[in-house]
DNA sequence: AAGTAATCGAGACGGTACGTCTCGTCTTTAG
DNA sequence: CTAAAGACGAGACGTACCGTCTCGATTACTT
């Protein structure tokens, strides 16, 4: 028997609506930055100006949920399961996140940003964006420390924020963020190793 | 006969305007964040709106102008010519660092979030700030280098991008910069040394 | 057999919540004046918004219903079959009507104002209010003209529209109704009579 | 020596930026109503919404000054120095007054409907409207009655509120102010006379 | 009993207007 | 020429209503 979401009261809500401002939002960001007003935002979706504040309070949390919906921020979590050793694994992880942070660079910039002066905002991105993706790099080390590749002595949770850390530098003073960097980032990382 | 600036014709410019802008633009900005109006900040400085515009263009060049004038942001660099381990030196220095930003934390985090829509203001941020503390650090590293503190096949520039990461994304994620943290980058920075 | 309105297919009005709404709105229109929104009503009357619009198209038709119905402005025809002097039988009236309108001047006011900007309004303001309490008075002054109380080459209607005019005038000007006015009004739309 | 008004701080109001509004003003709401919006008023006057709010707080103040100063309001006063029967000059003034009000009778059914719902207004035009006509009227009366055209124990200002009473009667229902009413007003307030 | 149809509360929808706010410029008098 | 003062055009902001529409649920009459 399947489990049914109770159908609330009132009209339902208009998903394609919801879709179309996430959509118009995102692609307006990325044309003219984030001072798009919002009237430009609800007039491309065709959408009323109440329907935007029915669903998000903020243009950054819609462009949150827009991000994180829309945009391709999704990377293939690494199958630690698989042998051959996690140098390889982490180089091949850090490559694809640049590969995906370069194509919205300027919108992550603007979440950082954002971020900065409003808690909440900076609480959702760092469990959404922050937190997801240093767990990852922290498992990697963890599992590279377990086989040896990284000395038993070290804090992969450190190794993840310089890692990272770098990651932000870079972003954040709009420097290249090219394979070789993070190909660098991570044999500077299992240095030493055997 | 003494050398003499050209006095302009006219009624000269009031010193006081300017130091009271930049005064009261930081002291406002540390309070309510970035979002303060001009209006807020001519008002405190009891000064007229085209005063301030006859000077700056935009308040993000006033905010950099005080912040560099007014706030406390200057570290005593590093004396190389000193005998001793680089290791306590970069510690040291970075401990201090650490305890100035702490300060102003909120100001830092309100540049550097600033930076992000404004190109003009990050290369004055970078020119300014970033890159002085970068080359200090690069400089105590490859020092360190030389003495055989760490390994000759290591990049100090990648080190101190690995470093000022890790400081920032701390900063930014509002997480603890504290001796500790200071002390345990360091440490991992120098580690598998002689 | 007994004549019986054909009940429409689908679930019968609740005439509950037409009293209701009737009640609420007016009660509301006292409180607050005209400006209530109608969510403010139908809130009251704990009322679904397309219950309102299923029985009246504006406001103002549920007001007028409202006014005609439950607001206490009937006033009693006088009686010319009986003996005695018009003059009295005048002034009695418009003591009485003075008396009702004082209650509800601002809900009356209301109307007289909203009617100015709504020509249907007007015209059924004009045949449930204005028109029967014209003729009453008419009626009378002819009657008193019929008996030599009034001149016979004055216009009744021209009388009725001075007193008339001289009441709205006052009403809407917010200048006192007492029984000293409307014996005065009487007085005068009288005097010179045998 | 003739006194000037001190120049206030700052740059001065531009009048033209007043005049265009009361005009533009006076003009959209005669040919659309007072509902038209202060955006449209403020488009068509070329002017900014703030210059609008800082000169009055509501359209209806805007458009009480527009009347008196654009609309073509001013009646002549009756000159009671000459010779001559009141009940004449009387007769002609009401049918002046009747002339101009019928050029802008929908506007000033709006003024009096709004000024139920705001006693600001209510008190404004009163103090601009109502009472220089009503003194006017009580004079004209008061010198007949001295001249002996009306008898000594009437009341000028009953018969002033009624006459025009009687007038606001008529321009609140939308009933026709032509001249014959205007003269058979005057002939019932001076009947019984010599 | 099943079907049909209008109603109900709830609340989302597109739309319009509102009054406030801030921006950077402009215009005045005074120094 | 600069200062203080403040008006100006421009336009975004978030809120408030409006009248309509869309749900699931309810309540009668008609088969």
């Amino acid at each position: 028997m399947t489990q049914e979401t109770t159908q609330a009261a009132g009209r339902p809500r208009n998903a394609e609506a919801s879709d179309a401002l996430k959509r118009e939002a995102l692609r307006l960001v990325r044309e003219q930055g984030y001072g798009v007003s919002i009237a430009a935002i609800i007039k491309a979706a065709g959408v009323s100006r109440q329907t935007l504040y029915n669903r998000w309070s903020t243009k950054a949390e819609l462009l949150l949920d827009a991000l994180f919906e829309l945009a391709d921020m999704q990377v293939a979590i690494p199958d630690l399961s698989q042998p051959g050793p996690r140098r390889a694994v982490l180089t091949t992880y850090m490559r694809e996140v640049f590969h995906h942070v370069r194509k919205d660079a300027d919108l992550l910039r603007i979440f950082i940003s954002q971020a900065q002066s409003d808690p909440a905002f900076r609480a959702v991105l760092y469990d959404r964006f922050v937190e997801p993706r240093d767990l990852i790099v922290v498992d990697v080390l963890r599992d590279a420390q377990a086989r040896g590749e990284i000395a038993q002595d070290r804090d992969p949770a450190l190794i993840s924020a310089m890692i990272h850390g770098a990651f932000w530098y870079r972003l954040l003073l709009d420097l290249p963020l090219d394979d070789d960097f993070a190909a660098a980032l991570v044999e500077d990382a299992f240095r030493g190793a055997a």
